[in-house]
RNA sequence: GGCGGGAUAGCUCAGGCGGUUAGAGCGAGGGAUUCAUAACCCCUAGGUCGUGGGUUCGAGCCCCACUCCCGCCA
């Protein structure tokens, strides 16, 4: 019985491209995940889009002296094209610019607005009478009232690093004409999070499954005890209020970005031609999950399941495995001061396995992790190429050079000890993908590789062939559908390297119609020329 | 400042519920082999598990304080 699966990733802000740091957090195990789950043979729904709104957006638009649209307009399909060359699968990406992202998000307010979650309440907040606008925390400068720096951004000081309130700052001063902007008076929407904590504590009691890097801070903010959030903002740029008489406002980005998680599945069942599929995700058994990095966690364990209970009808989330961060080169990723490999141009000087690879295996689950050039060629050398690639490389080449190209018939003695050892490793991998353990996961697959090449070293069939013929041809045999094998392990962590794998042992068809199982391979099934997996990579 | 996470061999990282000689890959030293993109295979070296206390028969794993790094929040 197939189960629906619920694969929801972050939504990257569409105002710069994708950096290494993105891929590694969410968007690569969030496609394993999907991958391996689509290869048991449940039906994976993966969805995510581009986050077209909030101040990054417009800062970015102000800078370029071009509108919020013209910025999303451009990232949007260089992440669509990102997605394709990385080979990540998205049953849809869209973006929260459309009218289905727009109809839904103010259902769920309206709704929520209706069932007395969300209330209207005056706050004071900074506005510039020069500009006659209200002003976002960055857009106030002045001086920090904790060091005394005068360029403080209203929203942190970049000198002592605290967090500001606008309001907070000394000698405030607009950012687009510098003059000193009053406090006013406005009204705001907002969301009533005290009502769910409760229901929220009592939601995360049986989840023991959650990594303690999101389940320890998860309760930690809970037991802090909750305020009610701010859901609108007096901004120009962003879904409008569903209100008449607030329709000048716009809802706050983070309160509506979760949202497109739903908005996708709808929009993508309205493409299937069945407007009511989504449901089947959303409404049935509960496997639904959120790949996103830590900083986002309090959103997608508290937030997000608040606004969904409040709701009602739909799914929670099961899991939220948030990823810690991947530095470069020791350092924190840095998008405005360009400290960053972004992946467009990583893309054109290498194949996309290289990459994955590097960043699975070293992937941040449990604490920052960090990215070198120099251990990026390493690992592409001396484990992709020398202990994988390899182990493929010599396989083929021996089998197609000494069976006439094809594969091997005869005594299955090394295939049935290959079996049974394989066995081990499918099962276990499949038990910590599953569980969101990628990097355990790879190492077992690597750990399997290398008993292939012990096994090709013992048996060592340049030896059997020329003593028994028959011998070599039982481990050849047996070594085939080992890489067979590996072959659908790595299909989830290397997809491009493991479909041209399936057509090198012979197969026409796709990989994943194969399934998550060891299979032998038909003997005498002609064999295509071999040509190597992965190429070595120069030091950079 | 509050909450949470991290700090383990030269490097990058693993180490369910505390329990005999703390692991892997790479790097370093030695050996074997030649099918393979000089790749692979075997052996060896190697760590006072951030610092200082504490609990325990026993702690890298538990408690307290401190240092540095990271995230969230005020």
């Amino acid at each position: 019985m197939a189960d629906k699966i619920l694969v929801c990733v972050a939504w990257p802000y569409a105002n710069g491209s994708l950096h290494v740091g993105q891929i590694a957090g969410a968007y690569l195990p969030g496609d394993i995940f999907a991958r391996f789950h689509r290869l048991i043979g449940d039906d994976v729904l993966m969805v995510s889009g581009s986050d077209e709104h909030g101040t990054p957006i417009t800062v970015r638009a102000e800078q370029e002296g071009r509108s919020p649209r013209e910025i999303t307009d451009h990232y949007h399909p260089e992440f669509l094209e990102t997605w394709k060359r990385l080979g990540i699968s998205f049953d849809i990406f869209t973006r929260t610019g459309t009218d289905n992202h727009q109809e839904v998000v103010h259902d769920l307010f309206l709704r929520l607005l209706d069932k007395g979650h969300i209330s209207v309440a005056t706050m004071q907040a900074p506005y510039c009478p020069h500009c006659r606008r209200f002003l976002p925390d960055r857009y106030v400068e002045g001086t920090c009232p904790h060091c005394g720096y005068t360029g403080a951004r209203g929203d942190q000081c970049d000198t002592c690093g605290r967090p500001l309130n606008a309001i907070d700052l000394i000698e405030p001063r607009c950012r687009f004409c510098g003059r000193r902007p009053e406090i006013r008076e406005t009204e705001h929407f907002f969301f009533q999070l005290p009502h769910f904590e409760d229901e929220l504590k009592s939601w995360i009691a049986d989840k023991s499954h959650w990594r303690p890097t999101v389940l320890n801070p998860t309760r930690g903010f809970l037991d802090q005890g909750l305020q009610p959030r701010p859901v609108s903002r007096d901004i120009g740029w962003g879904v409008p209020l569903p209100v008449a008489g607030y329709t000048d406002k716009r809802i706050y980005v983070w309160f509506e970005a979760c949202i497109g998680y739903l908005s996708a599945s709808i929009e993508w069942a309205k493409a299937q031609g069945k407007p009511d599929l989504w449901k089947e995700w959303w409404q049935g058994p509960n496997h639904t999950y959120y790949f996103i990095g830590k900083d986002n966690t309090f959103f997608h364990t508290i937030m997000w399941p608040a606004m969904l209970m409040a709701y009602g009808g739909l799914n929670l989330p099961h899991d939220v495995p948030a990823n810690e961060y991947l530095n470069l080169e020791g350092a924190k990723i840095s998008t405005s001061r360009n400290w960053a490999i972004w992946v467009p141009e990583m893309l054109e000087r290498y194949d996309p396995d290289p990459l994955r690879y590097m960043l699975a295996v070293n992937m941040p689950e449990t604490r920052d992790a960090d990215f070198t050039w120099e251990e990026f060629v390493r690992r592409n050398n001396e484990e992709l190429v020398a202990t994988w690639g390899n182990l493929v490389h010599r396989t083929l080449t021996f089998a197609t050079r000494n069976f006439d190209g094809r594969v091997p018939v005869g005594r299955t003695g090394v295939t049935d000890a290959v079996e049974a050892r394989a066995a081990v490793a499918f099962s276990t991998v499949g038990d910590l993908l599953s569980r969101c353990e990628f990097k355990h996961s790879l190492r077992e697959i690597m750990a399997l590789a290398q008993y292939g090449n012990r096994l090709l070293d013992e048996r060592a069939p340049w030896r059997e062939i020329h003593e028994d013929r028959e011998a070599a041809a039982e481990t050849m045999y047996g070594l085939l559908n080992l890489i067979n094998g590996l072959k659908t392990l790595t299909y989830p962590f290397l997809p491009f390297s493991a479909e041209t794998l399936h057509g090198l042992l012979g197969y026409t068809d796709t990989l994943l119609e194969h399934g998550w199982k060891l299979e032998r391979l038909p003997p005498g099934t002609p064999l295509p020329m071999p040509t190597p997996l992965f190429a070595k990579i120069e030091a950079v």
